[in-house]
RNA sequence: GGGUGCUUAGCUCAGUCGGCUAGAGCAUCGCCCUUACAAGGCGAGGGUCGCAGGUUCGAGCCCUGCAGCACCCA
């Protein structure tokens, strides 16, 4: 029997182990069913999970359970990413708080220590995943620098660069001077901030004055090459070709046409500094041949900077380019004194406030800076064409759609990738460099000395960069299977089924994938990619650390108390004041802190609140709801289970299944084929839901049928049944059966989204419910799932429980209105009962007597008999409660008077429309009968109304 | 500047092919501790479907314009 208080933890705690114990994770691979696999969006090895995770997790973890129910080979492969530059982060941020840097160690010393931080923490995120229920192929978990993926990496660097697809250039990057290393354009996230525009006044040297150039970066023009006009403006077409001298450096600089030269933007002259500038660079690039830039030093494309973004010193023959007076200042500092020198100078034109967009990096913040150096690319237009005919011709499908706008507008603008990170935790570059510095790439040292008959005493190194983390996840869906190597699980599982992810990661990782899968298979990764929308809070503001709204998913789950919460939103926060804020404010949201809702609340929660192409709302009142919602089920099962186990209902009394399978001794009541075919329809619903990945309206059907069919009406009616005296035993069996085969239909309906709570209940209903479709198993997560049958449909119990459900709801509504308590019984008279009323009255008696409390009732052969009473309808016939004592004469005129108020609207409404020859002659035959029938209905209550009405009026 | 999405009850959201009186949960208000469940039961109130036009017999849904909000890209 299960405990009377339903408790989600004592539950979890279990099943899990169990599950995962047994191997009952791993695919099948016998037979011939077909094959259905996800890939887990790989979370950073050493992350913990957030709100995200928890929502993704839990509808692939609904896909996968629903699958391998219906008899699919499923995968669900697991694994971790390495996460370059974050993981790094935070291993130099635990070297810095022993007063130490990356360089003390060492490269190899550090690597072992992030290793070591892995090894420490890298269970983490694997063990919350679990206590989600994730059912996931543990035993083939991957990890993107384990040894066969490294591989993979090589294999592909290799190949690609052997198609001349990977190129080594010398361009302008995006540069972290606090990380040191280029970063990918979607790595970068411009803002705007406030700033400053400064106007420069750059001197002719022909003396006839100056002209005046406007920036926001002043400290740049040490690096300028030339100052650009527009070729169509006016004021300055005459100077086009003369110099300028370019100040603090003596340089003289031409003055030059150029489209890029915007006349309405400040002075119209903008100054040209091609190493720190992307729009610069391309600008330079169509004046670099011309003599008067060509002849400057480096051909004018002239690097300030240090790799911190500090002004450089000068090489040994470069003279005096850069000014000994800035040589070391940092870029703000070097402003300072270079916007100070100018002034002194007199060659300050202005300063105003400006806002400006700043590139920060995503990851450390920092002002990214412009830099030429030299970094490793991916040529991309090559690989990029067929994935976006990939999209194109439908054989990868997104959903939502309109997301293949958002693919198909950054694939076409795509420029190359740049992979290289100066960095040291990640995949190390397979390319070694001679004293020369030619670059040889192969899979090993060993393999670049045979090819090229390179002696063992021959100097080689190797790069000492790594590659962009998104290098080796853009190979998670073959490298995971076993890639290069042409393994049973590749060839069964690639392409996968599909991928289930945010549409923050389209760009980093969806399409590279598809570009990467795409060459290297010869075939698409996934058929459907499901984007979902973000987690954010119950405000609809997005969840961050810093706001201090962050909702853990385990915190919901095991619940947490207020000073543990408080204590967990602060920790580590950098500014005391805002840690206070955060303080009071999460003191005022939760001051009880947050309950335990267990796991399959918050799965079922994910699952309601994901309608496709929304953010959604993370609201508490929510997930409190599905926890009640977990406990109605529970109770329910309690219900059933006390009224099944041990009753005169042995194991056969229940074994049947269907129609076919009942035995001569079990009689069905319209309520037992009611609730079957009510359950039917439901299967029906949530398959197709869950097909069209509406895991909103399979939760939603699931739940309406659990509470509002199951529990509020079928468990009542089933009551008076089993407890009452009239009913025979083979309608005692009978409904006992249906109580527990609906019970364990439903149970596997909703394991996927309710796992744990669905496997608890049904161990214990099994035994009751016979083997389902044959399956004798131990688990419900391998059982079968729910098949609709076409037979269990019954319109004639259905017509004949919503009269009876109408005969209830009349009176319970007199009741409710009349402020009667519910559970007082009351005569009812009928009047107006056509044969069909009357035979049902008889029948379902002892139905309305539990669930109406009726004290008696009594058929009127002439309703003109009745007693001054409240009246309800059920069709045409009259529900009529004796008013007597009970009910006050001018509260029921009021009642009265609402509902004919009502009618009468209605039927306005609907003679507008049939009066209309319009709609009666094109509106649908079917669409014309059916208003015809609404109003002849509607007429005939409104008369009884009527009637009713005038008769207590003038009593 | 370009693009995408959203706007429906106090709140969070469904609403499929254009067709019954626009639904659900939460919140609110009454009555009830009825032997599965007070994390509950029974009942009730609550809507100009962002605004303005158009198409149609018929529009929350389709079209046009406008407004507001959010996000993405430059």
């Amino acid at each position: 029997m299960l405990d009377k208080t339903y408790d989600p933890h004592r539950i979890e705690a279990q099943w899990y182990q169990r599950w995962e114990d047994a191997g009952w994770f791993a695919p099948r691979l016998d037979g011939d069913a077909g094959a259905y696999c996800i890939m887990i969006p790989p979370p950073n090895v050493t992350g913990s999970l957030h709100m995200g995770h928890g929502f993704n997790n839990s509808l692939m973890d609904a896909l996968i359970r629903y699958h391998r129910m219906c008899g699919d080979q499923t995968l669900w492969q697991p694994g971790t990413d390495h996460a370059g530059i974050a993981t790094q982060m935070v291993v130099e941020r635990r070297l810095e708080a022993e007063g130490k840097t990356r360089h003390d160690l060492g490269r190899d010393a550090f690597i072992d220590r992030v290793w070591q931080w892995k090894a420490e923490s890298g269970g983490t995120i694997t063990r919350q995943l679990r206590r989600l229920g994730s059912s996931l192929d543990w035993q083939h978990e991957r990890f993107t620098m384990d040894e066969g993926l490294s591989n993979a990496v090589r294999e592909v660097f290799v190949r690609l660069f052997e198609e001349g697809l990977i190129y080594r250039g010398k361009r302008l990057v995006n540069w972290d001077p606090v990380l040191h290393t280029a970063v990918s354009d979607l790595e970068v996230m411009s803002e705007e901030e406030a700033g400053h525009m400064w106007d420069m006044r750059y001197p002719l040297t022909n003396g006839t004055g100056h002209l005046t150039v406007s920036t926001t970066r002043p400290e740049t023009m040490l690096g300028d090459c030339a100052v650009a006009v527009n070729p169509e403006d006016e004021r300055y077409r005459h100077l086009i070709g003369e110099l300028v001298e370019l100040p603090l450096t003596g340089r003289r600089i031409p003055i030059i046409a150029d489209e890029h030269a915007d006349p309405e933007f400040g002075t119209g002259c903008v100054k040209i500094t091609p190493a720190h500038d992307f729009n610069d660079h391309a600008v330079w690039t169509g004046h670099r041949d011309e003599l008067q830039i060509a002849d400057q030093p480096h051909g004018g494309l002239i690097n300030i900077f240090t790799p911190d973004a500090a002004i450089r010193a000068n090489e040994p023959d470069e003279d005096d380019l850069i000014p000994a007076a800035y040589i070391g200042l940092d870029r703000y500092e070097a402003r300072k004194r270079i916007v100070a020198d100018l002034e002194a100078r007199g060659l300050l034109a202005g300063v105003k406030d400006h806002r400006l967009m700043v590139p920060r990096g995503d990851r450390s913040g920092a002002v990214i800076e412009p830099y030429l150096t030299d970094q490793w690319y991916v040529k991309i237009g090559p690989l990029a064409a067929p994935a976006i005919e990939a999209v194109e011709s439908g054989r990868i499908r997104f959903v939502p759609d309109n997301w293949k706008n958002t693919y198909y507008e950054w694939m076409r603008n795509i420029q190359d990738w740049c992979i290289s990170r100066q960095i040291w935790w990640g995949h190390r570059i397979p390319a070694w460099y001679d004293a020369e510095g030619n670059v040889y790439v192969g899979r090993s040292e060993q393999e670049v000395r045979d090819q090229h008959n390179l002696p063992a005493d021959f100097a080689l190194t190797q790069d000492p960069d790594v590659l962009d983390t998104w290098f080796s996840s853009a190979l998670w869906p073959f490298s995971t299977l076993g890639w290069p190597e042409d393994t049973e699980r590749l060839k069964t599982f690639y392409p996968t089924s599909v991928l289930i992810t945010g549409f923050d990661i389209i760009f980093f990782w969806v399409a590279r994938m598809i570009m990467m899968g795409l060459k290297f298979m010869g075939d698409v990764p996934f058929r459907d990619v499901y984007i979902h929308g973000l987690v954010r809070d119950a405000q609809g503001e997005k969840m961050s650390k810093s706001k201090g709204n962050v909702l853990d998913p385990i915190d919901l789950i095991d619940g947490i108390e207020l000073e543990p919460l408080v204590e967990k939103r602060t920790r580590g926060m950098m500014q005391p004041r805002l840690a206070e804020k955060i303080a009071k404010q999460t003191r005022k949201e939760f001051p009880e802190g947050i309950p335990a809702f267990g796991t399959d609340a918050l799965r079922f929660t994910f699952a309601a609140l994901a309608t496709t192409g929304r953010d959604i709302k993370f609201d508490l009142g929510r997930i409190e709801g599905y926890r009640n919602f977990c406990n109605k089920l529970w109770n329910a099962s309690r219900y059933v289970l006390m009224n099944t186990v041990g009753a005169a209902s042995s194991r056969d009394e229940h074994a049947g299944r269907g129609k076919d399978a009942a035995p001569t001794d079990i009689a069905l009541s319209a309520a037992d084929r009611w609730i079957t075919a009510k359950l039917n329809d439901t299967i029906t619903q949530v398959r197709e839901a869950i097909d069209g990945y509406r895991f909103d309206l399979a939760a939603q059907a699931i739940y309406e049928f659990t509470w509002s069919q199951f529990c509020d009406w079928y468990l009542e009616l089933a009551k008076p049944v089993l407890t009452g005296a009239h009913a025979s035993d083979a309608a005692k069996r009978g409904t006992r059966r249906t109580l527990v085969q609906t019970l364990e239909t439903l149970l596997r309906l909703a394991h996927p989204f309710m796992p744990f709570i669905t496997e608890e209940i049904w161990q214990k209903v099994k035994p009751l419910a016979g083997e389902p479709a044959g399956y004798g198993g131990e688990t419900i997560m391998l059982a079968p799932y729910p098949v609709a049958d076409a037979d269990v449909d019954d319109p004639a119990a259905v017509a004949e429980m919503e009269w009876v459900q109408q005969f209830i709801l009349g009176v319970r509504r007199i009741k409710g209105e009349m402020n009667i308590p519910p559970g007082k019984s009351l005569p009812v008279l009928v009047a107006n009962a056509s044969a069909q009323d009357r035979a049902w009255i008889e029948h379902a008696r002892p139905y309305l007597d539990f669930l109406a409390r009726t004290e008696s009732i009594r058929v009127l052969d002439d309703a003109s008999d009745a007693p001054e009473s409240a009246i309800a309808l059920v069709g045409d016939m009259k529900l009529l409660i004796p008013m007597a004592g009970l009910i006050d004469k001018a509260a029921e005129l009021k009642r009265l008077e609402k509902e004919i108020a009502k009618l009468r609207g209605d039927i306005e409404r609907i003679e507008g429309k049939l009066a209309n020859p319009n709609f009666v002659d094109k509106a649908p035959a079917a669409v014309v009968a059916r208003e015809r029938e609404r109003l002849s209905d509607q007429g005939a209550a409104l008369a009884q109304l009527v009637a009713q009405q005038t008769k207590i009026a003038n009593l």
